[in-house]
DNA sequence: CGTCTGCTTGAATGTGGTCAACACACGTGG
DNA sequence: CCACGTGTGTTGACCACATTCAAGCAGACG
């Protein structure tokens, strides 16, 4: 078992209202403050340590969650043991909905990370009679599918290169979305987590950053890689 | 140019009420019958022949559409021409949702197409007050979704015979929700187009294919295969 | 017939995988 | 302090699976 470096515990004295920095970009970023207040009620404030699963496939989804801070991977597992990332949720991002009911994949904490989380009935039951609600989760749903379906067109058609390299670029562009824009991207993830989001292994990415770093488009760097050519950089991730 | 068999007309004559078959699978599927004639109103019924596009990734995204009769392959170009198919649209599915103002994939008719097209503009005002639209609509995201995740891991996951198994399975699965459990799978889409949608090469499907056919699992058949040992297949294609 | 187009088959090639060794930064404990 | 773990990342040599390139076949249609 890995070690778990602190349990999942509830925090009463976290206030959303002025602490949660991503509330513009959350499912309740358009709330108004009496309905906010409602929301924050339904919701329990979570922590979890390095490596700490959120959920697990297959597991009865009773609840769902906003990513407050850290990040967190969601993959699904082959019965031999063979896992595909699906995604990596930063904060702001909307965990949990699943078509049937159980989760169909799982997630768990890379570093630290904090959720709102709600048990599924009564955020159900919130979000039933709000329009503006639903639209949002609608624009959240879109957006992912939109995502999943430029992560096909990586994983069937890209070269080990393009696909490094349209890694770090969309990579870098969510974390611009908030932090700003930065040269060096920081990669909170281990190097088997970016092959198993890349239909890799292990060693063809460390062969190709290495590579990429030969032909002088990027530094790798403790925890990330400096961007040194970003017009060259894009051309090789373009779309 | 590819020919175009039929330009796409407008249909006076259809009406969804007497016609439309896959109502119930449909995001009309639970209006009531007030409701629904005004949604009628709103729509435009139109045809397109084999290979027509509904519409072009990155063109303004006008319209959404219903796919009532027909199947169309939904699919991402590269700049070098390199394609990824990202589903087949079947008889009840609803496209044409983008996360931006313009369409994020490119669509078209395999064979004859009958759909229900909707102004986006009108489209979004009908169901902005509409919970049970929206909620259908969520229900349809998570959805297609939750199949993108799915493909994801075959994708990045799978060799080319699991490929083409899993692909078998799940296309029998989604036939049998409409014309109920069959022996036989019909196979509408072309060798291409499968490779295209499980990112092989046309030659690697068509072994494959004939790999399948020597080890007595399936027996090839005009536009289709017939399943001969369905449990020795799931375990193939085993999620 | 001849010419399409779609599919299959064969042989050669190459990209990425596998297996193995090694480097390096962390611990922890002697 | 150093010896010794472990986990993570890098590098090399070899190999296999899928691709590439090329040819051939069957059916549709003029």
């Amino acid at each position: 078992m890995p070690h778990l470096a602190f349990p999942s515990t509830s925090l009463d004295g976290f206030k959303c209202e002025t602490h949660c920095a991503v509330r513009p970009l959350a499912i309740c970023g358009e709330l108004g403050p009496a309905e906010h207040e409602e929301f924050e009620r339904m919701a329990q404030h979570v922590r979890y340590g390095p490596k700490e699963a959120l959920f697990s496939e297959d597991e009865v989804a009773d609840s769902v969650y906003s990513l407050i801070e850290g990040i967190a991977r969601l993959y699904k597992l082959l019965p031999d043991g063979r896992r595909q990332i699906i995604g990596f949720a930063l904060p702001g991002d909307f965990l949990g909905m699943a078509p049937g009911n159980r989760y169909s994949f799982s997630a768990d904490a890379i570093g630290a990370v904090t959720v709102c989380k709600f048990f599924r009935g009564p955020f159900l039951r919130f979000i039933e009679n709000r329009p503006q609600m639903l639209l949002r989760m609608n624009d959240f749903a879109t957006r992912e599918l939109s995502l999943a379906q430029d992560q096909m067109l990586l994983l069937g058609r890209r070269s080990a290169e393009e696909k490094v390299a349209a890694f770090l670029v969309a990579w870098r562009e969510r974390l611009a979305r908030l932090d700003g824009v930065t040269k060096t991207v920081s990669l909170p993830m281990g190097r088997q987590d970016i092959a198993d989001f890349l239909g890799l292994t292990i060693e063809t990415v460390s062969r190709t950053f290495t590579k990429l770093e030969r032909e002088k488009l990027i530094v790798i760097v403790p925890d990330g890689v400096r961007v040194l050519d970003p017009k060259r950089f894009d051309a090789l991730a373009a779309a």
